[in-house]
DNA sequence: AATGAATGAGGATTCATTCAT
DNA sequence: AATGAATGAATCCTCATTCAT
């Protein structure tokens, strides 16, 4: 049955699309890629169905516009590291601690990219590629920051460590999607840097001496 | 008004359950929970989807148990540390590669569970409780192994620690997820125990001072 | 998913062929004709519903057995008017109360008939054909009445004052079913009986004349 | 995945809508509630099952459409009592027999609606709420005309003659469902008009003495 | 006398998408 | 820039029924 809400404006296309983006947020994270239905967020937006489609070329664009939108809003929640002057511990326990505050206000993002790309589906979702995409970006920077801080180590190392860095923050944002408010995510992201950076500074000793 | 057709086999009960179930791993580790369709599975495992609802109640139902049988293969995947004279660090390296081992040749139900643990529907799926129960124990495994070797440790001191163990673990399976078998996950465990051991010990002998 | 009951007591053909004829009045009460699913009757019972097809040959079988039994439990309830030389109009009033009181403790058989009787399906169910026969037996009941207790009325007369006194039946007790217990059903059926003779009578006089 | 097939009529929401009701009162009026399909619906009306969403809610909505309009329809064909100045048991019986013609044309509001009616299922279907709605609407009118008439009856006593009156009415419908077209529903509706006329004036004069 | 297991057909409903306006 | 109406395919699940044991 039709239950498109009353106009409440003129024709705006911006408006529209923010308002289309915000319902698809909030459905994609309450029920993944495919529990996301064209209703459902037509329902939350109040825009009629066929609405969404002048603003989206279909569902999966909606998602990776969704998947972008998101990284975006995160990225700029992530304040870079003040003091270039300050000691190395000092510098990445601080970038630990700004990724662990944006991921309590801007989880969207990470939660439905780890969602998509934990699923195997033969034809892969541009919100996947969207997500592998702007998640190397974000792989990018941590491996300059350990290079910047940690000189000497081979490439290896600090592809390894890397990783480990970033699956780090990864099993620890999940932590706190399964265990609640109750988790402090700063206390355990500084802990993470630091262990990081220990183990980053006993490879490079380790190597050259 | 229906006519039911000719038996083909001789029913067997625990064996059709055992396809069933088979099947439904496999779909649910391609597409998640929305994505996993009963005509699907039953596409797969040759039993009609009128079948799948004599042996289970729901497709919910049918997934809970994917979730469960997947967990106790993991468990069995995971040998249990032998040498019980080994170093600590010998002993929780042993463990740690034991659960990478495991992780690459059971991990339905982690990357199962995962991705129910993300969404946030309202109406909680019961894989999602029967994923959060048997993590639960994986939790308390780790916790009196970590009890064990560092003893010494504040009750708090084993909760951040355990978590940061297991949240590392989640965040390493979710990594080799993405990248693919060029990850060399044995070797991210190894580095993930001594790093966790290592912080353990020292916040042992801070306190101990 | 199979919830069979455990067994209660060794096999016992009448003592299960009740216990499903129970369950059947029941969700035929609640739920009419095609309302009515082997499954719910089979819940209800306690007993698979392959066993309900050993008792019954189909569904259409079932049903027409509860309709023969419940109108044989509504006979026994409608209890033969005493008095053989009370006036006429107490004795049609007395089986008028009678048929209220009846009506009260075992409504099912109508209901159901009723329900069935309405319906305009072009394959007629066995129920519908059972319910048409054992209400012709009332019909010819109280068309006796009415001879024996105003006699001299043309057949015609009779046929058309049958058919009011049964229609009256019917209406009032649909009445009571829609308006609940706060209906006087003895008291409107006392009022339909005297009516009825009322007319019969005037229709004799008004014809010997 | 599922891809739309070309238009092949100009969208027309009221002219649909009328289509589907036409349908489904064709087929309530044979199956009743449950055995009215969805897909019988619209293999009756030549819009597809998904149409048939758009404009009602779910099957609830559409049965409660039906009663709606399947009354409006009954409404109009009973037509207001003329002459203002015959006496009362003429007016009564004009009326009388106007309701017996408007059932033998537009049924089905009155067929569908007991049937409704004489189920118990736990949750009330829309349509039965929708029947005993108008159904109260058609007793208020009964009890104006009775008061009218017969002035000086209490209102205990017209509440009981108009419950009797309607009860009368529903059992001469039923009667001519079971007995068909050879029932003389017209004759039997002046003979239920006058018993109820006489007898209250009696109760009226028995009152007033 | 009974039942566990199975089965094809069909149940209501939602899906992503289209298109004329 | 937007939307009412429509649509075929797919969704989960229940249906009446059968049959080997």
């Amino acid at each position: 049955m039709n239950q498109a809400a009353p106009r409440r404006q003129r024709a705006n296309g911006v408006e529209s699309r923010r308002r289309i983006l915000d319902a698809a947020v909030q459905i994609t994270g309450e029920r993944g890629y495919e529990g996301t239905s064209i209703a459902a967020v037509s329902a939350v937006c109040g825009l009629p169905a066929s609405s969404i489609y002048w603003h989206f070329k279909d569902k999966d664009d909606l998602i990776a516009a969704v998947i972008e939108r998101s990284f975006e809003t995160w990225l700029a929640a992530v304040e870079l590291p003040g003091d270039e002057t300050a000691a190395p511990l000092e510098r990445i326990t601080e970038l630990a601690r700004n990724v662990a505050k944006s991921l309590l206000e801007a989880p969207d993002f990470l939660r439905l990219g780890l969602m998509l790309v934990l699923e195997r589906r033969p034809e892969e979702p541009r919100g996947r590629v969207e997500f592998l995409r702007v998640r190397e970006i974000a792989h990018e920077r941590v491996a300059a920051m350990i290079e910047l801080l940690v000189p000497g180590l081979d490439p290896e190392s600090v592809r390894m460590l890397t990783s480990y860095a970033v699956a780090g923050a990864d099993g620890l944002f999940v932590h706190r999607e399964i265990a609640g408010d109750g988790v402090d995510l700063v206390q355990l992201f500084e802990l993470h840097a630091r262990l990081v950076y220990e183990a980053a500074v006993r490879i490079s000793e380790g190597a050259s001496r």
